[in-house]
DNA sequence: TTTGAAAAATGAACAATGTTCAATTTCTTT
DNA sequence: AAAGAAATTGAACATTGTTCATTTTTCAAA
């Protein structure tokens, strides 16, 4: 069927070009979902801007949601990465607070992106199509942070805690945090600037967990 | 311009028929969000479903995104009455620990408004038309924790914590909980169901707070 | 170099949606 | 009963996500 000098270069070739244009796409996508929100970014924009014709985008991506579900992937990825460059840190209540540090960071420098990954609907629904399982992508990360608290109380600290219970606390604690401030419910709430209250709770918060 | 005798009568008789029509075309709204999803509800089926046509649920409601306001607001309006309930508790300890369990009962029986109310970006975006300050229908309710939480400490609890602070931080935890169960992000993250894990954090929560 | 079939790209067409508004119906007052 | 006001209607429009028959491009084989 398929001659056999030089073809499978081509064929690589060829894969590694529509790897391409499918990265153009989620590029694209993720400039127009910033500049102008996901609702409001079409399909012929995301066509438009990577000068491809409609059809084209949908060669590629089933349709809107999975473009969505890449960019989730993606997100968690990045997030796993910064978490993992703490793991470094001995001490490991100073690793918990620095890995919460991150976590704001992260959320804070790629609101949409966070959004995208807790509040927003769509990708978990799409994921269910795939398998029950591909969620994981997602906890490996909270695994992360279990271990940190593990080892925390194994250093004294949080005595009479549960650890499963205790982690979903914590990272309920700082994800209310961020997500609260990204979807614009603190304006009002004090007299103080947004941005900093966030960063005053979250000390507020290790102060609570500060107790040996 | 006006005749006197009994055009008052009627003149009432039509602004009551207006709200409730206005009325009529909440709840109908509202059953249907919670059948089918803001986003897959049509205005169409609004209309439909209380058989009336499309133009005459836009004369109540200017569009969509009006709609979700006015949940929005008896959202908090009914959040708001379910504290305001617990005021009577006198320790302030077991008020807090009480608003807390409000607060998620509240969240955990009307999933959809309370994804209304925190995690959508719409009704924010309408408020901002109207004025600076109609957000404050949400920022009483934070108004009525912080109370409880000043009279934690003139009972000795949380000390050298600032109260504004922590007040958003012990809202960021308990919201944070009850925006990840409800936007399905504790599937996998245990063993442990969803729903029992939600409760077991709220305890470890409390055993944090719990210390004079 | 030519060729022809496979792969990629196209964009017109479709269905569904939010929204508008001139026309119609219903109600109220005189 | 009739005129005027208010409420209701639903056809029509613009925009969207999505599909698919058609066209264009690519490239191994002759």
């Amino acid at each position: 069927m398929q001659a056999e000098h030089c073809l499978m270069g081509t064929a690589e070739r060829k894969a590694k070009e529509k790897e391409e244009l499918k990265e153009l796409i989620l590029q694209a996508a993720q400039k127009l979902f910033v500049e102008k929100g996901v609702e409001h970014t079409t399909i012929r924009n995301i066509a438009s801007e990577i000068e491809y014709s409609v059809g084209t985008v949908y060669v590629y991506y089933r349709d809107k949601n999975e473009i969505l579900h890449d960019l989730h992937r993606r997100g968690f990825m990045k997030l796993g990465a910064s978490m993992a460059a703490l793991q470094h840190v001995s001490h490991p209540f100073e690793r918990l607070k620095a890995t919460g540090r991150a976590y704001i960071a992260f959320a804070l420098d790629n609101q949409l992106m966070y959004d995208l990954m807790f509040n927003m609907k769509a990708p978990m629904h799409t994921m269910r199509m795939n398998q029950e399982e591909k969620w994981q992508e997602g906890m490996a990360t909270f695994g992360v942070l279990r271990q940190t608290i593990t080892d925390c109380m194994s250093a004294g600290y949080f005595k009479g805690h549960e650890v499963e219970a205790l982690s979903f606390a914590i990272w309920s604690a700082v994800h209310g945090m961020c997500s609260l401030y990204i979807r614009e419910r603190i304006q009002g709430a004090s007299a103080a600037e947004p941005r900093q209250l966030l960063e005053e709770a979250f000390e507020s918060l290790i102060r609570m967990m500060d107790v040996k």
